[in-house]
DNA sequence: AAGAGCTACAACCGCGAGCCA
DNA sequence: CTGGCTCGCGGTTGTAGCTCT
């Protein structure tokens, strides 16, 4: 099993006679108008067949990356951005998983735009490529890591049903910002990010943070997304996960006090799912409102509005946006700011391992990241011109062949025309997690 | 104007899964 | 069951073109 891929004559044709690099317009015109022709069939046998001195694999990636007649060329819109950061952020660097869900975007595209673009996009803003979460200075004692252990407990405790049965991840277990974060991170990892269907919420909250302005009920927007919940269920779950881990969670967040159980925090009032508020179009604003009565609970660390980025001047390829720093005057909480300074990124977390796990539907081992410092999404600077100088011309009509495999857990993509519509985007993901 | 440095992206490489004889 | 074959995937590299000094 497994044998390597020169050795299976995969890509093995005496390399020396066998041409490598860049395409000619002559060469795609070759693979083009074979494929066209008869499909390709067996990818070994094509070059020869199609009278190209290239090996099957290198006539397979140039199909598929570059010839395809579906292929979507030019910038990445950013309904299409939000859709990577997302789906990253479930499954990692699933590239085929994630451009399953991006029509006529490929794996390669999608994996560079990805190191080229959203990874300096997410430094910038303070949260780590990685593992998707922001970078704090300190990580020992930060009201980030309180917000994530909050909401944490409530996405889990809102939907115990959803969490697998003691479920392990080694990604979990290596995540340095929980482990840093208290000595039990690695239980509460296993505890609260056991279904990948809980990361898909927590990824509805922060797109929702990414837009949120004003503040009213958060529970309304839970009990949207899970009419199941009951409140008392919250603190029973919290008090039990927490004396599984044999520790007094009180001791280490007093701002739990009050959870559940009818001693519901400020801003955190029970409400009918079928009322207005709980409505997908007020997400924002409830889920803004769970995030400021958290931050109420703790005066001593107002947080920071968020960093603002704005694109830089100039155009063409290469323009990226800037950051500024951070805007006092946003108001994405009633409290004062802090100091300006830039978080960088000096956690060169590089221990995420998604190999060894990630089935969607199942553990996952990242998650997004409610923050005090809520990213900006800002629109990257003007559009590249289109690199299509060596993109022959290829007819539209050509016949589908299997290059593409379906990643049919994740159902239909959502209409990239519609993304502007608020209801359609959570219905969407509301339909991955309902499921 | 020139060249050094940087960026973006196409292409390559190696690994491993699935299939089949 | 074993091993060969094919192919897909994710990581890495090479390089053209752009920007900066």
């Amino acid at each position: 099993m497994g044998r390597s891929a020169s050795a299976s004559g995969w890509c093995d044709e005496k390399s020396s006679s066998v041409k490598k690099g860049p395409w000619t317009p002559e060469e795609d015109e070759k693979l083009v108008e074979y494929i066209k022709r008869y499909g390709h069939g067996s990818w070994r046998a094509l070059p020869k067949l199609a009278g190209l001195n290239r090996c099957g694999k290198s006539c397979r990636l140039r199909w598929t990356n570059y010839l395809r007649p579906d292929i979507k060329r030019g910038n990445f819109s950013q309904e299409e951005e939000q859709t990577i950061i997302n789906l990253h952020a479930l499954v990692g660097n699933k590239w085929s998983a994630i451009a399953n869900n991006l029509p006529g975007r490929t794996d390669n595209e999608i994996k560079n735009f990805w190191n080229t673009h959203l990874k300096k996009k997410l430094l910038q803003m303070g949260i780590d490529p990685v593992t998707d979460r922001p970078i704090t200075a300190n990580n020992s004692d930060n009201i980030h890591n309180l917000y994530y252990l909050m909401i944490n407990h409530i996405l889990s405790s809102l939907a115990p049903q959803l969490l697998a049965s003691s479920g392990t991840c080694s990604s979990l277990a290596n995540n340095n910002l929980m482990m840093n974060m208290n000595p039990w991170g690695a239980d509460l990892m296993r505890l609260h990010y056991s279904d990948a269907k809980i990361q898909v919420l927590r990824n509805i909250l922060v797109q929702q943070l990414l837009s949120s302005t004003s503040t009213p009920n958060a529970e309304a927007a839970f009990n949207y997304l899970l009419p199941s919940y009951s409140s008392s269920s919250v603190h029973d779950h919290i008090d039990h996960e927490y004396s599984r881990v044999s520790i007094n969670h009180y001791n280490y967040f007093p701002h739990l006090q009050g959870f559940g159980n009818g001693g519901a925090p400020i801003g955190f009032v029970p409400q009918n799912p079928t009322h207005a508020s709980a409505q997908p179009s007020n997400l924002s604003s409830n889920i803004s409102g769970l995030l400021k009565a958290l931050h109420d609970l703790d005066h001593s660390q107002p947080p920071r509005a968020p960093p603002v980025l704005v694109p830089s001047s100039g155009s063409g390829t290469g323009t990226s946006d800037k950051l500024l720093g951070y805007d006092d005057h946003a108001t994405v909480f009633s409290s004062t700011t802090g100091s300006n300074k830039i978080c960088t990124n000096n956690n060169n977390n590089n221990n995420r391992d998604h190999s060894q796990q990630l089935q969607l539907g199942g553990s996952s081992s990242s998650y997004a990241t409610p923050t005090d410092q809520l990213p900006l999404l800002v629109r990257s600077a003007a559009p590249s011109p289109e690199t299509s100088a060596a993109n022959p011309t290829v007819e539209n009509n050509i016949s589908n062949t299997t290059y593409s495999t379906t990643f049919e857990a994740w159902g239909n993509p959502p209409d990239l025309m519609d993304h502007d519509d608020d209801a359609t985007n959570h219905s969407y993901w509301k339909d991955i997690f309902m499921e």
